[in-house]
DNA sequence: TTGATTAAATCAAACGTTTGTTTTAAATAA
DNA sequence: TTATTTAAAACAAACGTTTGATTTAATCAA
């Protein structure tokens, strides 16, 4: 069990701060190693810990996994909260038009492929959630439904929307999946990406680059749900 | 360095085909688990090989993991290949029209989308290059070299031309990169994929649905090019 | 304010496994 | 024989984890 005080603000704060040490030290080898290539000794010496402090505070090394996690999909859901709620309360609501869902739409994806190179110094959260996708492991179900799940939903049914079918089609699902791909892709490519284009390997494309990315994936992603939706309206199925 | 005989058809049958049975036990290993957690007892155990064999015919783990990632680039490459070189001639030759670039460029990215599911039973290359991705070892220079450059070249020419900018022009790499995304996310960000889908985790959506992402690919990347065409023809930039 | 008490946190050292690799020797070809 | 190839055993190094003692800091009786 963790330290637990009375019950006000001062619950050990030497305990919680070593926590915390922690996990940020685990986050950035989890996600560049890996969780089996990451050592709980490298962890420690770089969280300035003991070697028994992971199996004191978490458990075992899956138990600070596991809190990663956990720091992770609390603190990225909270950092896309602010743009992923407006565009509920607009779905919800009634009046939608095609160019105010685009805007949302538009909004969301630019939000995606910012968070992607946000921490420009830290790109190990991208990459940890990156690694659940290929392998998951019992951490992906609180990852997937605090962080992945509403995303993909609220662009879903943004996506449903502009072309005119269900949320609940399985095309929705499969065309919002390739818009948020193109978002994705900038950073699970990266490598071929860095080759093609000659960016330095510091980890991030510039500020400018970045827009640029952003502005490509929200103008190829319009306009792609334009022809759709064109195509629709012409054809029928 | 590895066994090399003299030149004929029999270089000691039994040594190549030890050889051949680690490359493929080794890139499922590495596929899966990545380099570090992939064992070199397991790996052997599976090749029906000693654990002497990997350090005779590669000298190390290392030169087995470098071997895999030749193995690979040659195969893959040969397997898209014939879909890539019709471009290739397409692009040097002097008549280009907008409907037969888009035709060649759906061409390649529905090649793309069909080898990410190409092996139903076995993922494991995609996984091996996407790993090469995030974390590039020696090896990915030769699978950038062989596989991910020669396609991502040609898809950048084709989409260059079709916008009407050059093909060595930052914003040509990054728009060819986004469509390229689009294949790359459905193996990427599988396990969301499977959660919203509800498809089964049998490692590979059906063929059906194969074909639907490649549909919903090839629509999307022609109509947002179209678009941007669309869009430069009338604004300035 | 003291001094004893107690629980939380940290530490160095060592545990038993498993890792990649090497060595030694037997078996199989030419 | 002579040169390869396999098999089994042994290697040091690194792994995650456990242990028992020590330090830190808050609690409470006096």
């Amino acid at each position: 069990m963790a330290a637990r005080r009375a019950s006000s603000e001062s619950p050990d704060a030497r305990g919680e701060a070593a926590r915390q040490a922690l996990i940020i030290a685990a986050l950035e080898s989890f996600g560049r190693y890996g969780f089996d290539a990451a050592s709980v000794r490298d962890i420690c010496d770089r969280a300035g810990a003991n070697v028994a402090a992971v199996n004191y505070h978490f458990g075992s090394k899956e138990g600070l996994y596991l809190a990663v996690a956990e720091f992770l999909a609390n603190g990225m859901a909270m950092g896309t909260a602010h743009v992923l709620e407006p565009s509920r309360v607009y779905l919800a609501t009634g009046k939608r038009t095609a160019e105010a869902t685009e805007q949302h739409l538009g909004g969301l994806l630019r939000a995606l492929v910012l968070s992607m190179f946000a921490n420009v110094r830290d790109s190990s959260p991208a990459l940890f959630v990156l690694r659940e996708q290929s392998e998951p492991t019992s951490a992906f179900a609180l990852i997937f439904e605090r962080l992945l799940k509403p995303m993909h939903e609220t662009i879903t049914a943004l996506v449903a929307d502009r072309i005119g079918i269900a949320a609940t089609d399985l095309e929705a699902v499969i065309r919002a999946h390739a818009l948020i791909s193109q978002c994705v892709g900038f950073k699970a490519a990266k490598a071929a990406l860095q080759k093609r284009t000659g960016w330095s390997s510091a980890d991030d494309p510039g500020q400018d680059n970045v827009e640029l990315i952003a502005d490509v994936v929200v103008e190829h992603s319009i306009g792609a749900l334009r022809a759709v939706a064109a195509g629709k309206r012409r054809g029928g199925k």
